[in-house]
DNA sequence: GCAAGGTC
């Protein structure tokens, strides 16, 4: 028997589809689907289904040192259980197997995963490698014909970032983490990737506050011939000392002098109109980055915009998007799937035009890969009722940017006129759109057109009106996702797969709030303690200095033992410094997280309350001053903690937000919280209908652990028969009695609306369900 | 409870 492994699902059944010319068949091997044909199975993994980690026993952070882990053992244990048992069972069998993992770096270390796996059961079947660069027939066809061997040294390489990787990000946060005495899941969290992508953000706030405005002036004048309504505006340019046009006065007096004449002037006198043209490309077919650039701009965050051209790759109707791939690879034919565009609404009309042009020639980026092609839309075409709102959004971006790359450059003329005002320059800069050519089918960019009337030389022109604008200089943006995910690339950091993930985990980590992302104080601060202790993996060096390894080790020019070796040492020195400053940094990162988290002062001590996890998982509101005071409060034990600015009138404390994805929702003050499930304890209003007659149960309004009220059973949790209540609003037990049950009906009383008549809580519970 | 990289 053959068995041939590919990287991802979607892959396999691709494959599988070729190989078998579609006579394949699907079969169950240990929960998972597989494919098979004659005497081959096709399997796909799931990326990685094996992962790096330190031995059990080093699990335990509070008994284990954080620099043990420097030279602690690292092992890989199954991430994927159920698909490594499938591997293994068709492994065991095979008589040869055939890699079939990505043609890309990571790919090959997936694909030497699996010959790991191979060869733990089967020590003797030859295990080949094919690669192709799209899952073409004749591309697979091909690489199937002419099979290669794994190549050991680039999965080494891949095998060098995971060890450093984990060494590294492992022993720095707990290093941290527990500096601050952060406990449950508040850890401090550092790695190659995210600490120098926090402090990209955190270097621009620095630059953002730290910035000096200057004042500088602008003049301007409005001009025209014979009514206002020809009007355009020019704007005064002199040359600088580098003879640079220059349209910033910055001394008050000079640019007071300009505009004293300048506005004493009643007439302009055109010296020169300068008339081009301007070509204006089409852009290059979306890689991962391009991609969640253009949906950024139409509104998509990075994470969400990926998320949906996953549905689409999932579903089939576009190419894989995770890639780097700028330019089409020869195997597609751009004009076979126009002729397949133009037969669905509602791309007929623009497909045809495209199909129309003389030629039909691509336009390429300057990154050309072997793992993926661009993404762009696939000969399967859903109707726009198949897909979702935002998914036939972002499908429509990517099939009008495969249009776009196909179509015709935009021409644009471009109108200057220069006017002398009482020996002043000024300037007017028109533009119009004359053939709008790839911006006819891809409509996401500004083609805003200024007019300036047609003057000629010599011609005087009126002043009807004249400005002398004060401005200042601003500081720059804070970068926004995509400006970001851009950065990331440019500097190395992270790959397609995960640059939109790190974001997100900077979110979740509570580095960043807001959008575009601005850096918290807990940022600010694990930046700087990384800058100054652990400098090497809060610097973008890390990662060159890493590729630079990894590509000596797939070279052969060195090794996983040499690199990763060296690579401790390094970790060693930056622990020497940690160590000496362990208070220090602790007070640091302990200080500031306490302004940012805290829900107000302990009543018992004054000391700042903090949301915490104990052991147990629970959670509540401790005291910092623990374990000197005890002061405790509850909170909620399903989601993370968020205090609010809103404060509470009665205890001054913050309200506290319980972020749990769907389900989060604001708690509220945790005093009064505490103090309002105290006062609802166990109001008995009836008999239990499951188990009255049986042991006396009684039905109550309780208040529970999380918040939430419901009417129980007294005798919970022998008894778990429960009803739900609202959890918001005063409730109100009325005389009115149900006939059917038995039970009081009950009124909610909200602010800023009319009580809700709830009613019976069976018979509204009863008739919620239906 | 740690990273980053795959993929779901």
């Amino acid at each position: 028997m053959e068995l041939i492994v590919s990287e991802k699902y979607n892959a396999a059944e691709r494959i599988a589809g070729i190989l078998s010319k579609d006579s394949a068949t699907r079969e169950q091997v240990s929960g998972v689907t597989v494919f098979k044909w004659g005497g081959t199975y096709c399997m796909g993994l799931a990326g990685h289904v094996v992962e790096v980690d330190f031995p059990d026993e080093y699990n335990e952070w509070g008994s284990v040192s954080p620099a043990s882990l420097i030279d602690a053992e690292v092992t890989k244990r199954a991430s994927k259980p159920d698909i490594v048992a499938a591997l293994n069972t068709l492994a065991s069998e095979a008589d040869r197997v055939v890699i079939a993992t990505d043609y890309d770096r990571e790919g090959e270390l997936i694909g030497k995963e699996a010959y790991d796996l191979v060869r733990a059961v089967n020590d003797s079947a030859p295990v080949d490698r094919v690669r192709f660069s799209s899952l073409t027939g004749p591309e697979v066809r091909n690489a199937f014909e002419d099979p290669d061997e794994i190549d050991f040294d680039l999965a080494a390489a891949g095998e060098a970032r995971q060890r450093i990787d984990l060494r590294w990000g492992a022993s720095l946060t707990r290093f941290l983490t527990l500096a601050s005495n952060q406990r449950g899941d508040g850890f401090v969290s550092v790695g190659r990737v995210q600490t120098p992508t926090l402090k990209l953000l955190v270097d621009r706030e620095r630059e953002i506050e730290n910035f000096d405005p200057d004042d500088y002036w602008e003049i301007y004048a409005d001009l025209g011939r014979t009514d206002e309504d020809d009007s355009f505006e020019a704007q005064y340019f002199y040359l600088n000392d580098q003879e640079n046009e220059a349209e910033r006065l910055w001394d008050e007096d000079a640019a007071t002098a300009v505009y004293g004449d300048v506005d004493d002037a009643s007439e302009a006198t055109v010296e020169r109109v300068d008339d081009r043209t301007r070509t204006d490309n089409p852009p290059i077919p979306f890689n991962t980055t391009e991609f969640i650039k253009a949906a950024n701009a139409i509104g998509y965050d990075a994470k969400p915009a990926m998320n949906v051209a996953e549905d689409l790759y999932d579903d089939g109707y576009v190419t894989y998007p995770r890639t780097d791939n700028t330019v089409y690879p020869d195997d597609l034919d751009p004009r076979a799937l126009l002729e397949t565009l133009s037969e669905a609404s509602p791309f007929e009309a623009d497909a045809e035009a495209l199909l129309d042009q003389e030629s039909i020639s691509p336009t390429a980026g300057e990154t050309e890969t072997t793992d993926h092609p661009p993404i762009h839309p696939t000969e399967d075409v859903p109707k726009k009722k198949a897909l979702k709102g935002r998914e036939w959004e972002i499908y429509e971006l990517i099939v009008r940017r495969f249009f776009a790359t196909l179509a015709d450059a935009a021409t644009w003329r471009k109108l200057r006129v220069d006017v002398d005002v009482a020996g002043h320059s000024l300037k007017a800069n028109g533009s119009r759109l004359v053939k709008p050519g790839y911006h006819a089918v891809y409509p996401y960019y500004d083609t805003e057109e200024t007019t300036i009337p047609a003057v000629t030389e010599g011609d005087a022109l009126q002043i009807v009106e004249s400005r002398l604008d004060e401005k200042q200089t601003r500081p720059p943006n804070r970068y926004g996702q995509s400006k970001l995910v851009e950065k990331m690339e440019s500097l190395g950091l992270g790959t397609k797969s995960t640059r939109h993930n790190t974001i997100e985990k900077l979110y979740d980590r509570d580095y960043v709030t807001g959008n575009p992302p601005e850096p918290t104080e807990l940022a600010r601060k694990v930046v700087s303690a990384t800058e100054e202790y652990g400098a090497h993996v809060a610097s973008a060096e890390m990662t060159a200095q890493l590729e630079d390894d990894m590509t000596a080790i797939a070279d052969g020019g060195t090794t996983l033992d040499e690199v990763t070796r060296s690579s401790r040492e390094m970790l060693e020195d930056v622990f020497e410094d940690l160590q000496g400053a362990r208070d220090e940094i602790g007070e640091l990162l302990r200080t500031e997280i306490d302004e940012s988290d805290s829900v107000g002062d302990c009543p018992e001590c004054g000391e700042p309350l903090l949301p915490r996890q104990a052991n147990s998982g629970s959670r509540f509101v401790g005291c910092n001053g623990y374990p000197d005071c005890e002061f405790t409060l509850p909170l909620p034990n399903k989601g993370r903690p968020h205090v609010l600015d809103e404060l509470c009138d009665d205890h001054g404390l913050h309200h506290v937000k319980m972020i749990a994805g769907s389900k989060t929702f604001v708690f509220g003050c945790p005093r009064c919280q505490q103090r309002d499930a105290a006062d609802t304890d166990d109001r008995v209003i009836g008999d239990c209908p499951e188990c009255h007659a049986s042991e006396g149960g009684e039905l109550a309004i309780k208040r529970v652990h999380s918040g939430s009220r419901l009417v129980g059973c007294t005798r919970y949790p022998d008894c778990d028969y429960s009803l739900p209540l609202p959890r918001d609003g005063e409730l109100e037990v009325t005389d009115d009695v149900c006939d059917d049950h038995d039970l009081p009906a009950v009124v909610i009383h909200q602010e800023d609306s009319s009580p809700w008549q709830l009613g019976c809580p069976i018979c509204n519970y009863e008739n919620y369900k239906s």
